[in-house]
DNA sequence: CTCGTTTATCTTTTT
DNA sequence: GATAAACGAG
């Protein structure tokens, strides 16, 4: 048995051999963290545990089926079990799911509740905003998307409305009452459509183990609760953790404060830094400070960067890999540079043997990417780009996800909306009155054939309800409803939007996502609480086979790792970002993002800051040219930890300093046409 | 009441 | 370069 533990070394084997009192595992970057709790579970079963009462709760549900595969195959080698597999497996909000709908009567929920993605959170409180006369105000109310990042951040980080403004939104503080009704107003509505957003999942999760006895119930169900990347979980999810398993008996969380990045959505570093003392005797403490990863002069840069954070677990990385390439820091003239320099690197690393998959290009927003992204697309190189993805936000694809919510849930009011006024003539005020009728006969769908529908929407109303009708009755599998409802959309779909034949196709790959379900809710309900994370260039996804350089933002790089890895736009502005520079949590918090994208190199890493660069939107100034210093995490004193490089050109086909241009022999190249 | 057009206003990161 | 309010035609 001990032959499974052998690959470890002493504290990681400490850790996965640990037995049931509570453990706190500190794991620095590229520590073999995933390598170690999978050897965790595997022994667990090894030892006897039942893998159907083990709840892994991952950031993503990528990671889980990560470190399921790995948990099977150290098993596998050790006994004779067959497949691992974890049932209980994915994130907070998927677990809360699963388990409302198990025990939706007891929270007073309907089993069949839909679960509202951000974007649908976003039009309900619009729509309630100028029900309530918000709109309407001498001064512009908060956006949308504002008003539910506010709500958002009131619930998870279970603070006061007032304190949350002070903090996070000061510019919003006059607003404090009319946000508060529109809340009220908000929740109100979702209880009586019975519709559930991100936040209510873990909300009323926790509600559900609130009470004592079914808290037991829910707890019972697992011997075992392993959370990874705790630095980054909410006071909530903190919260729901101790109720699950009180005396801590079976708990295991796995994090790293240094890379702890989601302050913003109300993750809190006191999680993982109080962990140990919530317990009497406190939690066992392993730290996991051998790094795999990266070369010892790309950590000793790390290392630098993160050495100035404030309070924190101290541990020093080291690594084994010795190297005596230290990682560069470019200064570029602009952002031409700065997308020249990127895109020359890698296609010499290319040349070199590195395949375009195992490099990264990482930055602090979505759109730093941009100006990289048409180059690639001109020089016909593929990429995939991770986070910022719009896939399901796209107004076709969510006009039939919100068809097939609908049939799900036919109180679904967000969805009925969108639905209604894809029909000619149909705007609000109809669809409010068709949402009247639907309430008034009892949410019966037959009813809808009933209502006398605008002279503009006659035509179309009976084929709506026809629809509704055929994907309710239960007669109709579910592999046939998405066909059924892509062919009732196409013709809107072509009236109503360019490029008819593009989105067509999303539509078709939608219809092939949906196949690998096996239910309507599943699919729904699994879709928006885990999206596709990446997009692919406009010609389509890429094939698994072909290679692509990845593009992601570093929220999104989270717990992987390239041999090669650039990070843009390290100037002042963009990381601290300079809408973040209000306290000195937040800077703390641009600081460690700096150190996660660096230390998710393995050979090569380069920072590169561009001098200059285009700013656009700034309030009152509009667009125009900034001058940016580098990053502020980067001081002087750091600089002997990088080797410096300043890229200066604008043409993509000039040499970069020091290093000559390819150079093509044009007139053999020509002479050799005609031998 | 709907729907297309015009005008003013802008806070990133994501489950 | 998107979003939200306001306006005007049908």
């Amino acid at each position: 048995m001990d032959e499974v533990l052998d690959e470890l070394n002493p504290a990681q084997r400490a850790a996965a051999s640990h037995g049931s009192s509570p453990l706190l595992i500190i794991a620095g970057a590229g520590s073999g963290k995933t390598n170690t709790l999978a050897h965790r579970v595997a022994q667990l079963v090894i030892d006897g545990a039942d893998p159907r009462r083990i709840l892994l709760l991952t950031f993503s549900r990528r990671a889980a089926a990560e470190m399921t595969k790995r948990a099977h195959r150290i098993a596998a080698r050790a006994s004779s079990r067959g497949v691992l597999s974890i049932p209980w497996s994915g994130t907070f909000h998927a677990i809360a799911n699963r388990l409302l709908r198990l025990h939706a009567i007891e929270v007073g929920l309907d089993p069949a509740f839909t679960v509202l993605d951000r974007s649908d959170s976003c039009d309900l409180l619009d729509l309630l905003r100028h029900q309530l006369g918000l709109s309407e105000r001498k001064r512009r109310f908060p956006r949308k998307a504002t008003c539910l990042a506010i709500y958002s951040r009131v619930v998870n980080a279970q603070v006061p409305l007032e304190r949350c403004l002070d903090e996070a939104f000061p510019w919003c503080k006059e607003w404090a009452q009319d946000l508060k009704q529109l809340f009220a107003s908000y929740v109100d509505t979702k209880q009586r459509r019975h519709v559930l957003d991100y936040d209510d999942l873990l909300l009323y999760w926790n509600h559900l183990m609130v009470d004592a006895r079914l808290a037991a119930r829910v707890g019972g169900r697992f011997d075992h609760v392993l959370v990874d990347e705790y630095q980054d979980t909410n006071a909530l999810q903190a919260d729901i953790l101790f109720r699950l398993k009180p005396d801590g008996a079976g708990l295991t969380v796995v994090g790293d404060d240094a890379q702890s990045i989601y302050a913003f959505r109300a993750a809190t570093v006191r999680n993982i830094l109080d962990f140990p003392l919530r317990f009497a005797p406190p939690a066992t403490i392993v730290t996991l400070e051998q790094n795999y990863r990266s070369t010892q002069p790309i950590l000793d840069a790390a290392n630098a960067v993160i050495a100035s954070a404030r309070e924190r677990f101290t541990k020093n990385l080291f690594s084994t890999r010795r190297s005596r390439q230290r990682p560069f820091l470019v200064t570029a003239a602009d952002e031409d540079a700065e997308v020249d320099y990127v895109v020359t690197r890698v296609l010499e690393q290319r040349e070199a043997g590195i395949p375009l998959k195992r490099q990264a290009v990482l930055f602090r927003a979505a759109h730093h990417s941009d100006g990289l992204e048409v180059e690639l697309s001109r020089r016909n190189i593929p990429f995939v780009k991770f986070g910022g993805l719009k896939f399901l936000e796209a107004a076709h694809v969510k006009d039939v996800m919100c068809v097939l919510r609908w049939a799900e849930n036919v109180r679904d009011q967000v969805a009925s909306f969108r639905v209604l006024q894809l029909l000619p003539g149909v705007g609000p005020a109809v669809a409010e009155r068709v949402t009247q009728h639907l309430e008034e006969s009892g949410f019966e769908v037959g009813s809808l054939t009933r209502f006398a529908a605008p002279g503009a929407a006659r035509d179309d109303w009976p084929a709506l309800c026809e629809l509704l009708g055929r994907l309710r009755d239960g007669a109709l599998e579910w592999e046939a409803q998405l066909g059924l409802v892509r062919r009732w959309y196409q013709p809107h779909l072509e009236r109503l939007h360019d490029h008819a034949q593009v989105r067509g196709q999303d539509l078709e790959q939608l219809e092939q996502i949906g196949a690998h379900y096996p239910s309507r809710e599943r699919f729904l309900s699994e879709l928006t609480l885990d999206p596709p994370q990446a997009t692919g260039d406009h010609a389509g996804p890429p094939l698994l086979d072909e290679d692509y350089l990845i593009l992601s933002t570093i929220h999104s790089a989270k717990g992987q790792e390239w041999d090669s890895v650039f990070v843009l736009h390290a100037s002042d502005g963009c990381i601290p970002s300079d809408m973040t520079t209000a306290t000195p949590e937040q800077i703390e918090e641009e600081r460690r993002l700096l150190y996660v994208a660096m230390t998710r190199a393995r050979d090569s890493l380069h920072v590169i800051h561009p001098m200059r660069y285009f700013m656009s939107q700034q309030r009152r100034h509009g667009d125009r040219h900034v001058h940016a210093p580098r990053t502020r995490f980067i001081t002087d004193e750091m600089l002997d930890r990088f080797d410096r490089v300043s890229h200066g050109t604008r043409a993509p086909i000039d040499a970069i300093d020091g290093v000559p241009a390819p150079t093509v022999d044009v007139a053999a190249r020509l002479k050799a046409m005609w031998t």
